[in-house]
DNA sequence: CGGCATATTGAAAGGGTTCAAGGGGGGTGG
DNA sequence: CCACCCCCCTTGAACCCTTTCAATATGCCG
């Protein structure tokens, strides 16, 4: 996004800063954030990461795959309240609240990278301009929940489908996961369900209309925007909400 | 809250603030809140404080009455998405984000008060501690957020208004203004209805059923809970989420 | 070629909406 | 001090989006 491509633009964790960062990243800044010590972890489908009430030592960095942010219900309903792609640091807030309002699993298959909190705080001190990116990162995330609250609040279920598939085929983008705006979407029908607040089957019904309206084709956990126009329109998606530097990067 | 209680403790700001911090302020830290540059407004009912788009150079503090953050569908839908009660300073991100997502209107008359962002940093800068119990604060709002989120997803009517009732008289009652879990409610019921995500009707029909069931009075703009553990038990409220010290401070 | 998870569809029920009309309550002016 | 009026609250009835329950179909993997 902002720079010149260097090869280590690769890594999700520096793409996702420069595409939120406000400047460009010296060489120094580049350097001392790959040279955080990650230890890497595959997770299989379904596996939660953290869990509302714990009190973690580090945060964590989503590599490949998709994870998604919830919280239950005592009698068990579950709401997804965000999703997490490639070079998204979803718990930073542990940084500052020690105990966690949320719980954050995986969707299908997802490796990330645990950061001890000790080693981002030393970093940030010797950095102190990536403090900044760090606030924004989060109050981005926090926006997105935002949009995601109208989105349940206001908005019929075809709409919030249709919203919900637009930011994904952006943000995706972003990271360069949804070329022609099409992407792996690793959730299935229930999975989408606790994100947009209705029932399974109504997921289904959903996904049919939308189909039968000519806007996308989903199949085998591939999602294919047809209309991307159709969509915006069909969900009201504006995607100022997402404080991108460019604001259709599919 | 936290320490001892000096005469100043009467400002929302020192008291919000010592109600978040994992420290007790020093008399500098104190002394510097205190001498903060405001510029005091007062706002009548449905008053845009903020606007979605806005590139504010200031943010502000709640001073008296209740604030709300809300957005809006291009169809003109309202959701609302958190309340601000007096100590709180809803629109910090706008320290780090340059145009609000958001926008924050009185529901009541309110008198709030502007603070140069300038006149911020240079706080932050001067007392670094700070800067910490800013992160918490905001970390604790999109918490807030989140809940909301669980709330409009998952929970019937019934459930979200007694829930968003609980959090009121706790907040309230954090800043001394909801004894015997009693407290002043400036929102009509087209208000309420924006922040539960159904319709006007549907809130006064809800009302009935709390009211029947022996919870609550409301009339006037007063709110008195009656059975507040029958409250609770009815919204499923666990007040982890708010990030307290003191989690039932009514 | 099973077998199990996921997707799909039908029919009936329900929570919430919509439209429409009637009933306070408190502030203002005479 | 009372009357009037403007909001706001309250209630009824029909309708609709979404849920629920239940059954069938499809696709993937060993």
């Amino acid at each position: 996004m902002t720079g010149t491509l260097h090869q280590n633009d690769k890594h999700p964790f520096v793409r996702k800063i420069e595409s939120i960062a406000l400047f460009t990243l010296t060489d120094d800044e580049r350097a001392a954030l790959l040279a955080l010590p990650l230890q890497m972890t595959q997770f299989e489908a379904y596996q939660d990461i953290v869990r509302e009430g714990d009190r973690p030592a580090r945060c964590f960095a989503v590599f490949e795959g998709i994870a998604c942010t919830y919280k239950t219900t005592l009698g068990g309903k579950r709401q997804v309240m965000a999703y997490h792609v490639a070079g998204d640091i979803p718990d930073i807030q542990s940084l500052h609240l020690k105990v966690l309002d949320i719980s954050i699993g995986t969707v299908g298959p997802c490796r990330v990278g645990f950061v001890q909190h000790d080693a981002v705080r030393a970093l940030l001190r010797a950095f102190p301009r990536l403090d900044d990116v760090l606030w924004r990162a989060t109050l981005i995330d926090a926006a997105m929940v935002r949009e995601w609250m109208l989105n349940t609040g206001r908005r019929d279920a075809y709409a919030r489908m249709a919203h919900l598939f637009c930011e994904l085929v952006i943000r995706l983008g972003v990271v360069g996961l949804a070329p022609d705006r099409s992407c792996e979407m690793p959730m299935i029908q229930p999975e989408l369900a606790d994100a947009l607040g209705i029932t399974p089957v109504h997921v289904n019904r959903t996904i049919r209309d939308l189909k039968e309206a000519g806007l996308i084709t989903l199949r085998s956990r591939r999602l294919i925007v047809h209309d991307w126009e159709g969509l915006k329109a069909a969900a009201e998606f504006d995607p100022a909400y997402l404080h991108l530097t460019d604001p259709d990067p599919a």
